[in-house]
DNA sequence: ATTAGAACTGTAAACGTTTGCGACCTTTTG
DNA sequence: CAAAAGGTCGCAAACGTTTACAGTTCTAAT
């Protein structure tokens, strides 16, 4: 249990433990042949660099705070995938913390990521508010924000463009023929209102009639989604289409929908947000908007980077492109 | 950017930081106003520990890596979602790590995370293989597996009765009327193996006959099981189950059968494990063998929790049991 | 008044690195 | 041949904590 240090590698050899760590680091002012002895020795004695000791001297611990409502969430799991991925392949490691449902343990798990002085902190936010929640804090380490869009606030963030997601899947289900298009979801959050607003924008070009059925849930999932659709369902179907402002909704909307026996996608033409991978399994075969989880996930930890080491100031608004993903839950009309 | 010290506050309250310390950890030694004062002017400085500086005289991080083949699985996320849970709650912080595809990246990791001084590693196993792959440091720290079988290797884990689940699945069918059994997976891993057992087992008990078609793919994933299902419904079908192995081959079966108009459950019955959140969606509503991740990944970290804190030393092989999900996909004959 | 003891606080070492600076040795140059 | 230059290497400080030990002050008892 006891691990080999500078000094003991460097007794074996002969030489003072500065001499090893500088062989160890390709310093160009060690002897080569010292150098490739020193490095053999090391390997014989299964020396390996202690990170914290590092971390000290350096001010540096090569660390990024992962910070994430819930890694068991299939959209931020992939997030977090990629962006583990690519801060490992630029020497950087991960620490994930599950912020939870609520504001404060988002806040205690930020202060928590400070005191273990990672470099940067990658954060997918519970909701708009969480800029102002952690505010505090992310003045003293370099942070960004992933997966929400704040707005003009002066922070750095890579989302997608919601806005333009919503209008183009609206503009298919015209395309489609449909001229009755019931909107689906809350709009609290900005993410959720810029995603109403590409609706609307889409409406107001082709002419259709803006309908909102908001959900009152604070978090879209399934369930909350199923509930709010059993309730929709109950009332006269006057629309041949909804656009579901997210995929959780959606999939609660199917399951709805099958129970009530209204035909999906015969009956009612469906779209959901995001795409996450259930909506690509057989059967459920969700039309949807995806969401370029990796490129942002690699963005973000390009941008988390670049303040690191250039200690780049600004703050930049990443704002990438959605695309529409047709699948089998909308229909031609006519 | 420049954080505060003990130092500063020491400096500020007019003691010495050895007197700031003591009164933030609580010591006995230390007048109460003082304490008082020195946790108010801490709390107004913004002073927090610095992990790294404790680590280093105290010799342990207060952190455990947690590896995983892939952290957009569902299975490993929520694995991974409920350990961080209870690690936090027990003072401890998750360093994730993905050990993709092979086995070097695993031992890559691993070393990695030596390095990073963790008190502990929580590792999902790629394969049985792992347990020689990362052999060598798991001497050198405390260390679980978790959801793989390593059968009697001298290691802890924690994982479920592999055998029993798919024994209690087959019986289920059994029970359901069917007397023609398929297994369908691979048999490589021991967890696969094991699974594979409990349905021969549960076929020489009931008299079936045993039947295995099995996938040469070593990753399990929808479309492997959707490729070998192909495969499968190109010959005829004299069997009225399929057991798959994982519920991913089972969702690749869904998939397959759907697009052959085989009937799932009419024509077919189908069976799977884990039981994923993907199988419960709705159209998917997949009978399958529950995995308690919930229990297992805490009490994996109880397991690890005894090792570091009281320096446990011997293993200790923690079976799960398994539980029948009925839903939808299966069906009983006449 | 002296002192034993309690109560509190300060000093300094230690943890394992990195790195500026100085020292030593060898080689080259005038 | 002397001295400068260059190549190697060691010394020691620093990073921010914790804690054993020593030191100081104060109370209370003799």
């Amino acid at each position: 249990m006891k691990s080999v240090t500078l000094k003991d590698v460097a007794k074996a050899a002969g030489v003072s433990y500065a001499t090893v760590s500088r062989a160890l680091s390709g310093s160009p002012q060690i002897g080569s042949e010292t150098r490739e002895r020193i490095i053999k020795l090391c390997d014989e004695m299964g020396y390996t660099t202690n990170y914290v000791a590092r971390s000290m001297v350096m001010k540096k611990t090569d660390l990024i705070g992962l910070v994430v409502p819930s890694i068991e969430n299939q959209f931020m799991s992939e997030l977090a995938y990629y962006a583990e991925m690519s801060a490992r392949a630029h020497g950087y490691n991960i620490m994930l913390c599950n912020s939870g449902p609520d504001l404060k343990q988002e806040k205690t798990v930020v202060k928590l990521l400070l005191g273990r002085q990672v470099d940067g902190i990658l954060i997918v936010p519970q909701s708009s508010r969480s800029y102002e929640n952690i505010r505090a804090y992310t003045d003293q380490v370099p942070t960004v924000f992933l997966g929400e869009n704040l707005r003009d606030q002066p922070q750095s963030y890579v989302t997608v463009d919601n806005s333009r997601g919503t209008y183009i899947g609206t503009k298919y289900l015209y395309d489609l023929g449909h001229r009755d298009i019931l909107y689906f979801g809350r709009r609290h959050s900005t993410t959720h209102q810029l995603r109403a607003e590409g609706y609307m924008r889409a409406c107001q070009e082709f002419g259709l009639q803006q309908r909102f059925f908001n959900s009152d849930f604070s978090r879209s999932s399934i369930n909350n989604g199923y509930q709010m659709a059993k309730d929709l369902f109950s009332r006269p179907i006057d629309y041949s289409a909804i656009f579901a402002s997210t995929d959780s909704n959606a999939l609660g909307i199917l399951k709805a929908a099958d129970e009530m026996h209204i035909d999906i996608p015969d009956r009612l033409s469906l779209i959901g947000f995001d795409n996450i991978p259930s909506t690509g399994l057989p059967r459920i075969d969700l039309t949807t908007i995806e969401q370029p989880k990796r490129d942002m996930a690699v963005q973000a930890v390009d941008m988390l980077r670049d303040k690191i080491e250039n200690g780049t100031q600004g703050y930049v608004h990443q704002i990438l492109l959605p695309s529409l993903i047709k699948r089998g839950t909308c229909r031609a009309l006519d």
